[in-house]
DNA sequence: CGCCAGGGCCATA
DNA sequence: TATGGCCATGGC
């Protein structure tokens, strides 16, 4: 049944692939900066970086002009710390990609989640969209999809993921693609008010709301 | 005007 | 372990 989902919706949208940023220190800081907070107001936030967006720079800067700047994305209080935190962890590897890379992922991912502003969803999708660790992403769209469909995966975070992982291949890309074509899907049709009538999963799906 | 968006932290029971 | 309040902006 899970395979069908993902077949059904990539027979939808094709090869989906994300994450939408330039580099995987850009992929940590969306991460943060869209927590519970549309994309469209990350990317007027990134913009304001003006293509000067560093671990160095982002240490360098005073908290308070870190603020200004982030300040479109929302919550730009904790958000201006967490970003410090988690840059503060890629420069403990020398923002070394193979030296993080050639880590355990269960090992790494545990690390991660030290981080203050990191939790179980930035952690996975730093992992697997900035350095392509086999770990599946749970979002919101993720739970709200699989509430209505006929997969019991449970109602947690891990529970959700535990399911994904051990039914699908531990495969990145496959993660990657999987996890594109839900929250594509979930924009359009899978919303909090759902567009049931048009959606691709219209016959998959338990639960025709509206 | 109210609802919502690719969460996480913290206090409480 | 599991809720609930809180954080803040911009689009619709």
């Amino acid at each position: 049944m899970l395979k069908n989902i993902y077949q059904t919706l990539h027979a939808h949208y094709g090869d989906l692939r994300w994450w939408p940023a330039d580099t995987p220190f850009e992929v940590m800081v969306g991460a943060i900066l869209t927590q519970n907070t549309a994309w469209t107001n990350v990317e007027k936030a990134i913009k304001r970086f003006e293509g000067n967006l560093s671990p160095e720079r982002i240490l360098a800067l005073p908290l308070e002009d870190l603020q200004e700047i982030i300040q479109p994305a929302g919550f730009y209080r904790q958000k201006s710390q967490y970003l410090k935190a988690i840059t503060e962890w890629f420069m403990t590897y020398n923002c070394d990609l193979d030296l993080i890379k050639n880590r355990p992922l269960l090992d790494i991912r545990t690390e991660i989640l030290q981080v203050q502003g990191v939790g179980n969803e930035t952690a996975d999708s730093i992992l697997l969209y900035a350095f392509d660790f086999p770990t599946f992403v749970v979002d919101a769209y993720t739970l709200r999809l699989f509430s209505r469909i006929p997969v019991e995966a449970g109602k947690t975070y891990m529970e959700v993921k535990k399911v994904c992982e051990d039914r699908l291949p531990r495969d990145a890309e496959l993660y990657n693609h999987f996890h594109s074509l839900i929250v594509q899907n979930g924009k359009e049709y899978c919303k909090k008010k759902p567009d049931c009538q048009a959606c691709p999963l219209y016959d998959i799906c338990k639960k025709r709301i509206a």
